[in-house]
DNA sequence: AGCACGCCGACT
DNA sequence: GTCGGCGTGCTC
């Protein structure tokens, strides 16, 4: 195989295919598909992903490759695969798909620098240049932006008086761990050892230690454990007595934290129904998806890892999923728990380098199951035995960047390549799931009951409006208050949840109810309390509080909206003696934090929990019998079809955190729309009402399930330029669509404004339209041009989860 | 995306 | 006449 197909390292419409490029005769037989490479591209030196090798190319003039960045490939042959799938699925270029497949750190970093060439005579350069290099080697290209000596660089370039070199780097090293072992046989040693003056006492213990333990050992342990310093060893080395080597190590997240060996737990009856269908697929070598639908503390863990212990068995692998896994700790603890070592974990929480060593040993095999987020899902195994998705419904398993992909389709593609089972499991399923289960698309597994067979938590619904109307003008309601002082004295835990979607506290003036906006972006500047300014979150503007309303010139502006601080300093006024763990993104931004504090909570550090949504999910501790849902409806008056559905979904894993062992629980839930039919059924904990309720507004409405839909969002600097290009989009689309597609649009999108650009946006609802999918790409490359230079973005979503 | 090449306005 | 603006088109 003499040539190579390189998918180069541009993400562009014009280069987003395959380039050839030979492979020099002392690579052959090095180069493999799925390996990065260095190749050159025009002037510069870019990475490169080898698809393919072949004879030989169409092209006339094939360059070499460079160098390959792997000994190994980094994407296997399914993975390159699914790769073009995820670029046909999704519209995105092929680059992008496989970067999103691999782990931050193997994308390629590129330095441009300047050097004076070699046959250049110094003597003849510029004052100017002499002193850029002084005695240096070379100058970064940006040190020489910043000096402005770009121009006269260039035209010294053009004669050839400078090189300018492009480099592609790693982003992130191996690590490494510097040992030292015994390079002299144990007779050379004594020999020395015996001739040492008698005041070499350190000299003399080290190599004491060395005719002892043979072994290399870490020169950081060495050091302590002897006492010594490298000046000691120094010696040594150069007697070539001891000698040094790096050792590559993985970077430990977990420290050396011992997860305790937990055994498989005896299966209820519900359990046991459960998995059989599971079990048998796994046993078939079946590709099946299957959603197992169980009330919260039904025991749908030990569902996924009794069916992980199967497939481990048969010497297979597994991926779980999890929604953001920082946030449930105590679930990689069940899963480390027991499988141990065999799981690697994946998580936001952890820097690119520990991302990437975990990613290695899936890739090295040294793991047989992979915990983590999203992007776990291109984990590299070769020989998956199932794929499980807990909390099936969670809008974070959808990317909503490109490639814009949700990690379910991801799993049932991977799982149909390898015939093997995908387990969606949910307490309140995505109604698109649970729409394909009663179609039998998807086999529906039910566990009824919770696992000690606790009645779920009685649930009351506050009218906050009739609180108001009674004077009680708190954030708490009579009852709950109540509950939380009788929940004190019974030193029993309580945790109270708010809902901070659209609780971010604004700016707004008291007298004439202005709210300060951002001047670039149609949405108002949050507070932040920690530095007292407010911020946008959109472009991220950042300015003072004003000290006079800018409308009315009043001076009584307030921090609109209840943030969890303060409902930290209403809770220290009214009860001061109870003690509240805060847990939001200020208080958990930190590495470990999360962790921390819910360790705290657990080990009853404290009576109440505080927290926004990051406390909804994975709680699980015995003394906490009330959960207090300060405002319900934060989320149900969002531009959102499936507002009422997340509603529903977030109180009832709220609820599910109380009662869950011995103690009963109780949840009070706070809301101005108690007839609200998310919230009333929430209350009732009835899924299959609120199902069907929900699935009847869909209809209507034509929303998903019933209708697939796609979205195209048009934004540019100029409000007019948008809106035609939009118009003249939605036109396009429109003319290419059966009857039974609805295309809406243009509409200004609910964010109108980002950073100064203007937003439209054209909404497809459709059923069956196989060649949509055609039509996109086509305007895509349509506006290419514009795109490109102009300033225009075309943004095209095919399964969106956020409409703005 | 970069980068080179190329074609028009304001300067030595 | 030249420097430099950014429009156009190419990269194996």
């Amino acid at each position: 195989m003499n040539i190579a197909s390189v998918i180069v390292d541009v993400p562009a419409k014009q280069t987003d295919r395959a380039f050839d490029y030979k492979i020099p005769s002392h690579l052959k037989g090095v180069i493999f598909p799925g390996m990065r490479v260095v190749v050159p591209f025009g002037p510069r030196k870019i990475q490169g992903f080898v698809t393919g090798l072949k004879e030989e190319s169409d092209f006339q003039q094939v360059k070499s490759i460079l160098e390959p960045m792997d000994l190994n490939p980094v994407l296997n042959q399914e993975l390159l695969n699914l790769g073009d799938w995820l670029t046909e699925k999704t519209l995105c270029y092929k680059i992008s798909a496989f970067q999103a497949m691999l782990p931050a750190a193997l994308k390629a970093k590129y330095e441009k620098k300047l050097v004076i060439a070699v046959n250049a005579d110094r003597k003849l350069l510029p004052e100017k240049v002499c002193t850029l290099f002084h005695n240096a080697e070379e100058i970064t290209w940006d040190d020489a932006v910043k000096d402005g000596a770009l121009p006269l660089l260039q035209k010294e370039a053009s004669k050839g008086n400078i090189d300018i070199i492009y480099q592609v780097k790693e982003r992130v090293k191996k690590k490494k761990v510097k040992q030292v072992f015994a390079a002299a046989p144990p007779e050379k040693i004594v020999d020395y050892l015996q001739n040492l003056p008698g005041n070499a006492t350190k000299q003399k213990e080290v190599l004491e230690y060395f005719l002892k333990e043979e072994g290399p050992v870490d020169q950081k342990e060495l050091f302590s454990l002897l006492g010594i310093t490298s000046s000691t060893l120094k010696g040594l080395l150069q007697k070539r007595l001891l000698g040094q080597k790096d050792v590559e190590i993985y970077r430990n997240p977990f420290g050396d934290r011992e997860f305790e060996r937990t055994e498989p737990l005896a299966l209820t009856v519900g359990q046991r129904n459960a998995i059989i269908p599971i079990l048998d697929s796994i046993e078939d070598n079946r590709h099946e998806t299957f959603l197992l639908y169980g009330v919260t503390g039904s025991g749908k863990t030990e569902v996924y890892l009794q069916s992980i212990q199967r497939v481990l068995e048969d010497d297979k692998e597994a991926i779980v999923l999890v929604p953001e896994i920082s946030l449930t700790p105590q679930m990689v603890k069940r899963f480390k728990g027991r499988f141990g070592d065999q799981v690697a974990v994946m998580h936001s929480g952890l820097s690119a380098g520990e991302k990437y060593d975990e990613w290695r040993k899936i890739q090295r095999k040294e793991v047989k199951v992979v915990v983590g987020a999203r992007s776990a899902i291109f984990a590299p195994f070769e020989n998956l035995g199932i794929i499980i998705i807990d909390e099936e419904h969670e809008t974070s398993y959808k990317q909503e960047e490109n490639p814009r992909y949700h990690a379910r389709d991801v799993a049932i593609k991977r799982a149909e390549n390898h015939k093997c089972p995908v387990v969606l499991g949910s307490a309140t399923p995505s109604l698109e799931s649970f729409a394909r289960a009663q179609k039998g698309v998807y086999h529906l597994l039910t566990l009824e009951n919770r696992m000690n067979n606790q009645a779920l938590p009685a649930v009351d619904i506050i009218d906050m409006r009739e609180e108001l109307r009674d004077g009680n003008r708190s954030m708490f309601s009579r009852k709950l208050l109540e509950k939380i002082k009788d929940r004190l004295g019974k030193k029993e835990q309580i945790v109270l949840f708010l809902n901070k979607r659209g609780h971010s506290s604004f700016v707004m003036c008291r007298d004439c109810g202005y709210v300060i906006n951002c001047p670039h972006c149609d949405i108002s500047l949050t507070y932040h309390r920690y530095n007292q300014q407010m911020k946008c979150h959109y472009c991220g503007y950042e300015a003072s509080v004003p000290n006079a309303c800018p409308e009315c010139e009043s001076e009584h502006i307030r921090y609109f909206g209840t943030g969890t601080q303060k409902v930290e300093e209403e809770l220290a006024k009214i009860l001061p003696e109870a003690k509240v763990i805060r847990m939001d993104v200020d208080t958990t931004s930190r590495k470990g934090a999360h962790e921390k504090l819910l360790d705290q909570f657990q080990e009853g550090h404290a009576d109440i929990l505080l927290g926004t949504q990051m406390i909804a999910k994975g709680l699980d501790f015995p003394n906490i019998t009330l959960v207090g849902v300060l405002s319900a409806d934060t989320m149900l008056h969002l531009p959102d079809f499936r507002s009422s559905e997340k509603t529903f979904q977030l109180l009832t894993q709220v609820s599910g955190r109380a009662g869950r062992h011995e103690l009963e629980g109780e949840v009070i839930i706070q809301t101005y729309t108690p007839e609200h039919y998310s919230i009333e059924l929430a209350g009732e904990q009835d899924y299959d009402k609120f199902y069907d309720r929900e699935m009847m507004v869909r209809k209507i409405h034509r929303y998903p399930p019933f209708f697939y839909i796609s979205l195209v969002t048009v934004s540019h600097e100029e409000l007019m330029k948008s809106v035609s290009v939009t118009e003249k989009i939605t036109q396009y689309i429109q003319s290419k669509l059966s009857a039974e597609s609805i295309v809406l649009g243009p509409v200004a999108s609910p964010i109108p404004r980002i950073n100064n650009r203007y937003r439209y946006q054209c909404l497809i609802k459709y059923k069956r339209e196989p060649e949509l999918g055609q039509t996109l790409k086509k305007i895509l490359d349509n506006y290419q041009q514009e795109i490109a230079s102009g300033g225009l973005t075309v943004s095209i979503d095919l399964n969106p989860y956020i409409l703005m």
